[in-house]
DNA sequence: CAGTGGTCTAGACCACCCC
DNA sequence: GGGTGGTCTAGACCACTGA
């Protein structure tokens, strides 16, 4: 479930605050702070952990960004409702992977270049060229996205070499999209999202188990690193019995 | 467009840290640090406003969360690719309203209360009564989004003392997300939304100026304050020939 | 090697809240 | 008035980058 939290990004030392932050995410998930119970302040937790004020206040940064606390001057830090509760998806593209790790992947086509003019312009490619994928993703044996991948040809002719995206069919707890940083060398920084609703055409309907006309909702995300760069471009089509797409949104960024 | 951003809440004195992060934003839009141009360095900046390397540091840790530039260690800052010359909506309340406030309301159905237990519990309210308006937006004289909200009565009682909220018709320039604060004495710290594709029933056709059966883009969303306390529930139908949802997902909270 | 950003310390002053 | 979180300082050490 949890990623990568205690911000020692898997094998370095672990930070003083990511440890302090870890330990209040237990326990606040624990429960061991009710509603108007303040958490411990920030000198009793700078004490406790032999740290200074600006390590803990460093803790409590990522609490906050997480939408688990909150804070009132004057008064102490508090637990949002529902935070220990419930799951909390924060549409980041870390959820999407943790959501997409219980599905299986149903390679319709496998990638191959093709010329599409659009496609390569949303890309940000100079040539008509892209590298491009069709499959499904399942759950519990329905399918409910069909997923039409677009890629820079580099990018793809890399991904053409994992056995798996050469190999049509099933391909359980498989995810295209943790492979984009291990062949591109590129971490994924986020991604734009356009999102709409259409009528399912002949494919769609026949890949999500749908009749034409049917309403689906259309997501396409375009994918880049964190300098920008263009990764991939998805267009998702989901069955929307099967499906609706969840997440928080913050009151400012 | 840009609503408070250098952190200084309306009528406070501006902090340190928000106005060099402003100074930054300023120059980065202008397009003075192209590709591969390096910002200032913390000690550059430090020495330049007489400020503090921690500071600095701390301008910097807003300008990234908002992904407006990327930190290499032993490298420097860099610009993130677009950020000078196109739209950056995050996905956050904030966007929400800086969109509505170029749309007209149109108002249905005043505020009322009904029975409605499945709202009700939605809102988490120990009673059945809900307070309920219906309206639509307009952009350019033609509806796209039709919207159920839904309000604890409490707040429903306080908005129904607001004049135009009474006054079926169009109100031009008029969100009810911004009198929600002011009349519960509450700021939204965000929402949780579900969206998915639904087809057109009579009522949605007519108000969104569609036929029943078309695809339309169903979005709910649940508003709470910082503490978690559950403001509004809007049921929102859009056309989705003249909507689609865009914002920018993160790679992890 | 000098320079970068990442972490951390041990102080300080302030506005605000609650008693 | 004592305690809270918000801001800020002036140092320090580290891992990493690039020339």
């Amino acid at each position: 479930m949890r990623s990568g939290h205690p911000k020692s990004h898997s094998g370095g030392r672990p930070t003083a605050y990511g440890v302090i932050s870890e330990k209040l995410r237990r326990e606040i998930s624990a429960g061991v702070y009710p509603r108007d119970v303040p958490l411990p302040t920030e000198m009793e937790l700078s004490k406790e952990h032999q740290v200074s004020r600006q390590t803990v206040r460093r803790a409590f940064q990522d609490l906050v960004s997480e939408g688990l606390v909150y804070r009132v001057p004057g008064r102490g830090t508090f637990v949002t409702a529902n935070s220990g509760r419930y799951i909390r998806s924060t549409g980041t593209i870390d959820d999407l992977l943790s959501l997409a790790r219980d599905t299986d992947l149903d390679i319709l086509e496998p990638v191959h270049e093709v010329r599409e003019p659009l496609i390569a312009q949303r890309l940000g490619l100079a040539d008509d060229t892209v590298a491009t994928a069709v499959f499904r993703r399942i759950h519990d044996d329905r399918p409910y996205c069909l997923t039409q991948g677009h890629y820079p040809p580099e990018i793809g002719r890399k991904l053409a070499e994992i056995p798996e995206m050469r190999t049509p069919g099933l391909h359980p707890r498989m995810t295209v999209l943790e492979l984009i940083p291990r062949v591109s060398g590129r971490a994924i920084a986020g991604a734009d999202q356009t999102i709409t609703a259409t009528a399912a055409d002949v494919t769609v309907a026949a890949a999500l188990d749908g009749n034409v006309g049917d309403p689906v909702l259309r997501i396409d995300r375009l994918y880049f690193d964190r300098a920008g760069m263009l990764l991939a471009l998805s267009v998702n089509h989901f069955n929307p019995e099967r499906y609706a797409y969840r997440f928080q949104m913050k009151a400012s960024g």
